[in-house]
DNA sequence: CTCGTTTTGTTCTCGCGTTCACAAACTCCT
DNA sequence: AGGAGTTTGTGAACGCGAGAACAAAACGAG
């Protein structure tokens, strides 16, 4: 007997609706690259795949694959295969990318800059609504369209636009601070690529991208493939 | 360099072959955020810390670093804690940011900048030793005190300088393309930042980062949060 | 309609990673 | 010196995710 008790402390509030089925971590982070590889066989013309092509794709395992898309629902046919435009909307829809999520970024260094920049946030749903950065000496620049305010700012962007995402990339030393701001005025899911470890209150989201921890893990299988050599 | 350490006490267990230590992929993750929190605590002017002192700095559970520091060898001392400094020293010979990495950085876009210029890598060993471009209009430029390059100057410097992790920042189209010059020119480790699944083969190591997939899971989530509310 | 082919959705098993819990080992105080 | 108090290192239990294998469903040919 699996006890598949989904014991009703651990998911808390999120029992109620039918539309609460909980999808594994795992199986949240691979359906972007699913969501990619979907918009990539469109744009080739395909308008229908199996999951075999889909896995290519994708770079997973084709079983992987199914077992994702189990979670969400029953989306392909039998024999036939997933019809890629449809399958593209149902993994857009239940991560959430055909609404508008309207994004601060705070920290316009070059990372800043590059992440302002970036067009995949746009084609997803993502709206840059304000680049904040408390160095006076920026708040002249216009970056991306979008001109650069002081970090005090935050509260009433975040208040008159709905601000739900926020973005950190600061020195590791103001990272703290800025979160801290973010909880304050309402933010729930940071983006953090300041190298430093963020402390939150209960349901707030915090992901973290480490440019440098990337290529130290690099550097240790590297070294490893040069002890054995 | 590569002393073999073989841990005085427990010899006996891991006395065959040297890279036959074989550290778990999670606790390899986690090594570098050791190494950063360990940096950090010195630098605050601590000698000594317990084993929740360290996991409170990482973000982590005191269980789970003390099991992934065990991995290791045993560095610790019962009743007192870790060393900072030693540790430090360990960790990083493990990892392999004692040893001096040259990186090549292919395309110089917004991202490029930021990686070229981001800090975090000089200091832990990784030393930017080419930009390269395919666009001769950015040949002229000068980023981190680096000259951006073309992007046919790759195997020879990566012959010359013993170039063996590259860093992928082009538009995804060119992503596969650069790859595969840069493995057939030697390079076993890369780094992608372009939203492309890479095809690489046997032996070498692709890591990828994708900005956008990030903001995705955030998405995904902040939209439970919604729907609950 | 029936059979064979294709491909999905699901079940089962295995291995890894996380966490708990505790003995071993070390320091400090009396 | 001995006991009390800490803290490490690790054995064991547990839960989750990966992958193999297979039954169920759709389609097409005859």
């Amino acid at each position: 007997m699996t006890a598949r008790t989904t014991s009703a402390k651990t998911l808390g509030a999120r029992t109620l609706g039918e539309g609460a089925r909980d999808i594994p971590e795992a199986t949240v982070a691979r359906l972007p690259v699913y969501l990619r590889a979907l918009t990539s066989l469109a744009e080739a013309g395909t308008r229908t795949c199996s999951s075999e092509d889909l896995a290519a794709a994708a770079g997973v395992n084709s079983a992987k694959l199914r077992k994702d898309l189990s979670y969400l629902g029953s989306y392909g046919t039998r024999g036939v295969g997933y019809d890629v435009d449809y399958l593209r909307y149902q993994i857009a829809r239940e991560i959430g990318v055909t609404q508008d999520w309207p994004v601060v970024i705070v920290g316009i260094g070059n990372l800043g800059h590059a992440l302002a920049n970036y067009s995949g946030f746009r084609s997803r749903g993502f709206r840059v609504v304000a680049l904040l950065d408390a160095d006076p000496e920026r708040h002249d620049e216009v970056v991306a369209g979008v001109d650069v305010r002081p970090f005090d700012d935050l509260e009433q962007i975040v208040a008159d636009q709905g601000v739900a995402i926020g973005v950190i990339a600061t020195p590791a030393l103001a990272a703290q601070d800025v979160a801290d701001r973010m909880v304050a005025c309402g933010i729930t899911s940071i983006l953090n690529f300041a190298p430093s470890v963020l402390s939150v209150p209960e349901g707030v989201d915090v992901r973290k991208v480490d440019l440098s921890i990337e290529l130290q893990i690099l550097a240790y299988h590297e070294q490893r493939k040069a002890q054995t050599a």
